[in-house]
RNA sequence: GCGGUCGUAGCUCAGCAGGUAGAGUACCAGAUUGUGGCUCUGGUUGUCGCGGGUUCGAGCCCCGUCGAUCGCCCCA
């Protein structure tokens, strides 16, 4: 038996109706805020994503399925979908559309790790990203959509956390007192932190290991370390979101995985998951465009993961399995009659009811039983004597009523 | 990439001192020779994850490997 590659999974047809559902809070919560979708292809060349996300994040380092190609070009399957999406929006100057651009997006990405419950290798995203304004008032828009998102899937239960990077200069001041402070205390800390001291400081704060929880909670905070444009920039997104009732808690430890973000970032957290607790994240990427060989433009945006969406609507038990996917149901009482059965389905399907016509030859007894299994509301039954009158039996399977009606009557019954 | 646990019918799981595999459910058929849902009866299904080793004999022991899961790392 062949299985599929670690890491990956079918989508069965029991679970598909959750997925549509999800996908379709997606789309229609996407188009409340008039976000249109975009779609780029699966595989990129490398250096939209490693000139973008960072020579220093483990995405590039060791996730990111990247080959050659037969004409020898680097490809790399996208491991996210922000670096490709700007890279689009600069190709076909969409930028140059509109002072405004507002994106989302649904679809697979790839990353090579260790699979765990709710991190495959090939997982899910929803995001959207807002393109064009330097404000506040962009950051609040993304936060707002995908609050109204979380909403509308029906998670009641889950944290949003936020914090600020602010512009290069306070980040660039921040990390220079975050640098001599973890070197005054480099004995006590891990090896990983210690070798992430030299590569990524900030990423210092994000660690669990217990050594070095205690000296992280006396590091110095980036909120004291803000010049006035990034303290501006922030105080107008907190008080923007408790003017619109976002409900939100301040990190000052959060710092997101990815080089490109500045300003405003966020973690949509929820308990359920485990160690991988976070389905959501984003923040504002004022310097990507520019990274990528455009013109600078300021941007913010999120992305939530769909299989880890779809854990935690499973814990609170929220399904939206259809409870029958045939209203009618042909049952054919011997093989020469289906000729009958076929005709009788298409008025039917016409109709825009779901129907199944027995395809397996198999007793009328079976046919019922497959009828009930299937929940389906009514069966029409032909049979010898029926046919030699013209006429056909309709059968309401919850009541188990039965009435004889004219084959070219068929047409106006009411299902 | 590192560590812990696990891997038996489609699904949920049992199995023991190492002696050639079982239950429930699902599925199929019959009881009811033109009619389902309940009940009863019967039936099908397994390379016991894969490969190697120990043994007269291995689902059970040993080694390796693959996969799942939990944690680390990282992130969605």
């Amino acid at each position: 038996m062949i299985n599929t590659v670690r890491g990956t999974k079918d989508i069965i047809p029991a679970m598909v109706s959750d997925w549509h559902f999800v996908e379709s809070v997606f789309r229609n919560t996407s188009k409340l805020y008039a976000y249109q979708e975009l779609r780029t292809p699966i595989f990129e060349k490398t250096e939209v994503f490693s000139r973008s996300i960072g020579d220093d994040t483990d995405i590039v380092n060791k996730e990111m399925y990247t080959f050659k190609d037969k004409g020898d070009e680097s490809i790399t399957l996208r491991p996210e979908q922000t670096a490709a999406l700007v890279r689009a929006v600069i190709q076909n100057g969409l930028d140059r559309e509109s002072s405004n651009l507002r994106l989302y997006y649904i679809g697979p990405y790839f990353r090579y790790e260790r699979p765990q419950k709710g991190r495959l290798r090939q997982f899910h995203q929803y995001g959207a990203e807002s393109i064009g304004s330097p404000n506040p008032e962009a950051d609040v828009e993304i936060l707002l959509l995908a609050n109204k998102v979380i909403k509308e899937l029906g998670i009641s239960d889950y944290k949003l956390l936020i914090n600020t990077l602010g512009t290069e200069n306070s980040r660039q001041n921040y990390k220079n007192a975050l640098i001599e402070y973890l070197n005054q205390n480099k004995e006590s800390l891990s090896e990983e932190s210690q070798s992430r001291l030299q590569t990524n400081p900030l990423r210092v704060l994000d660690s669990k290991s217990e050594k070095d929880i205690s000296i992280i909670e006396k590091a110095p905070v980036i909120l004291d370390y803000l010049d006035e444009e990034s303290a501006n920039h922030f105080n107008t997104v907190t008080k923007l979101l408790d003017a619109v009732g976002v409900k939100y808690v301040i990190q000052p430890k959060l710092v997101r995985g990815l080089d490109y973000y500045c300003h405003t970032v966020f973690e949509f957290q929820s308990s359920v998951l485990g160690a991988q607790d976070s389905f959501g994240g984003g923040g504002r990427y004022d310097g990507l465009f520019a990274q990528l060989g455009g013109k600078p433009n300021p941007a913010v945006g999120f992305a939530m993961g769909i299989e880890r969406i779809l854990l935690i609507l499973e814990a609170m038990k929220i399904t939206h399995k259809e409870e029958s996917e045939c209203d009618v149901y042909v049952v054919c009482g011997n093989k020469e009659l289906s000729i009958y059965a076929n005709q009788i389905a298409e008025i039917f399907r016409n109709k825009g009811a779901r129907v199944i016509s027995d395809i397996n030859r198999r007793s009328m007894k079976a046919q019922f039983k497959e009828a009930n299994r299937l929940n389906a509301r009514y069966s029409v039954i032909i049979a010898d004597e029926e046919v030699s009158r013209n006429s056909v039996i309709v059968k309401n399977m919850a009541s188990s009523e039965q009435q004889e009606i004219e084959i070219s009557k068929l047409e106006e019954f009411e299902i």
